[in-house]
DNA sequence: ACGCTTTTGTGAACGAATGCACAAAGTCAC
DNA sequence: GTGACTTTGTGCATTCGTTCACAAAAGCGT
């Protein structure tokens, strides 16, 4: 029966995606004291349509109240606990050059149970080296960062030639779950989950649409400065 | 009719996203001298299927030749061509800090027809300051930029709490493209694209994922140590 | 106590994307 | 030239995701 409330297995893979955003909007109420928001407030505030909203927000649960709308900390701690946010999830990143620096660096890891627990490098010359405060170590110390921090979750921020190499490497450790920055694809074995963020893929498609918006006007007359249509 | 070949009118956003992916793998190809690739070759080689590969090539003209597979520069061109890669996109970057400094230094850009032009920052401190060969300007020039090299796309890397005044004169200057690195929701007038990259996003899914694969092993017995399933 | 208002949660319709399976169209060997 | 073989391009079924529209549920004022 799928009438059981707590039958949410199998949470839709797009409204995953979306509910870190919901969660995000629900911090900056918080922050300004806001105790309980309708949905179409929330959904105003992360960028989609309400209907989407309730609809996403009830494949966990019913955590709202009828002509009310939802309290705030409430949801946010739902939706936390749905994303295993409630627990501590160490972090490595692997390759200390020029991106890898920026996102040692980076504060926004620590605001959502993310610990950066090791920096990593293949460059001997780098080893020991301190960054945002913690030392750069060399590859073969993975499998005691599995070990002795549970780490289940690696960054890899090396060049796209190593970054498959790489990739093996956490893999054959135990990191089971992986944030590709390097342009490349990664193959890996059932079981591990790969997520790549990748700058090129996306201006190249603002550059679809942006060329699409300039033959457009264009083809509407060449005077047409302003937005189309 | 749509037996118009030249009716590539709408090719579906999904497409257009894998679309940068197609053409790495074809660029990977002809780096190492392979001139024919079959769609299963290409498919494996971006990590989809050959029967999506096809359908979306399919979308953009008919290229390959039955029996024999695809063109590597035919095909890499055509893509090219599709997503205005043809013409030099003029790129700025806002937002000059950790984040700033490591997207101004990337060569990522330029091996795609994408061109630094200026790097943008509030600070007085930095103005004329030079990161990776160019001046750090204050955000008065936009105008000029839009109007002397054609500037159509943006790059926000500033705090969240500066990203939408920001978007708002870059738009205001005639930007209409963004690319978005500060974790929070932009307001655009229509006729403006606007893509987001966030690292925590693509961190709390893994850890949805993570947690999930972590219930199931603990369900199927708490001593299974690898992989479910 | 009761009806009025508000807002949720969801069934049902719709639309987009994926995967399957195969006919059509080409190559190549001989 | 012909037939066997290979691989594309696509119609069709299916799955997945979004939007619509409204009944059910809760608060509130009187
Ligand atoms: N810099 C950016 O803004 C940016 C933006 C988007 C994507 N990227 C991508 O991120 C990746 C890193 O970019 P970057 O600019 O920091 O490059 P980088 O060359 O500055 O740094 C790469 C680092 O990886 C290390 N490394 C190389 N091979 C390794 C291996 N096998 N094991 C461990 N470490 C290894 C190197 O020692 C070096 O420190 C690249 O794939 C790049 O395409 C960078
Ligand atoms: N550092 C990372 O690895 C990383 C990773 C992912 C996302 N981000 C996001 O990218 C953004 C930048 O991160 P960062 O670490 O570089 O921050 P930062 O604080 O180091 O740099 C921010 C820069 O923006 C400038 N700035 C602020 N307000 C401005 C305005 N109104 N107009 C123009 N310039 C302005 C500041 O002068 C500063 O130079 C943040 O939103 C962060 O959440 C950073």
């Amino acid at each position: 029966m799928t009438a059981d409330p707590s039958a949410r297995r199998g949470i839709p893979d797009a409204t995953v995606a979306r509910l870190p955003e919901y969660l995000r909007a629900l911090t900056g109420f918080a922050e300004r004291g806001i105790t309980s928001v309708s949905s179409e407030e929330l959904a105003a505030a992360s960028g989609v349509r309400s209907a989407k909203l309730r609809k996403d927000l009830s494949h966990l649960g019913s955590y709202g109240v009828r002509g009310v709308g939802y309290e705030v900390d409430h949801l946010a701690y739902q939706i936390s606990r749905e994303l295993g946010l409630t627990q501590d999830w160490p972090v490595a990143i692997v390759g200390m050059g020029n991106l890898g620096h920026a996102l040692a660096a980076y504060s926004g890891f620590a605001t959502r149970g993310f610990r950066v627990v090791a920096l990593l490098d293949q460059d001997e010359a780098l080893h020991g080296q301190q960054i945002a405060g913690l030392p750069v170590r060399p590859m073969d110390t993975l499998d005691a960062l599995v070990a002795e921090e549970g780490l289940a979750i690696g960054v890899i921020a090396t060049p796209a030639g190593s970054a498959q190499d790489v990739c093996d490497q956490l893999v054959a450790a135990g990191v089971s779950s992986i944030l590709n920055f390097a342009p490349c694809v990664l193959v890996v074995p059932d079981g591990v989950d790969v997520r790549k963020v990748d700058l090129s893929t996306e201006l190249q498609i603002l550059a679809f649409h942006e060329q699409r918006k300039a033959l457009a006007s264009a083809a509407l007359g060449p005077v047409a400065k302003g937005v189309a249509k």
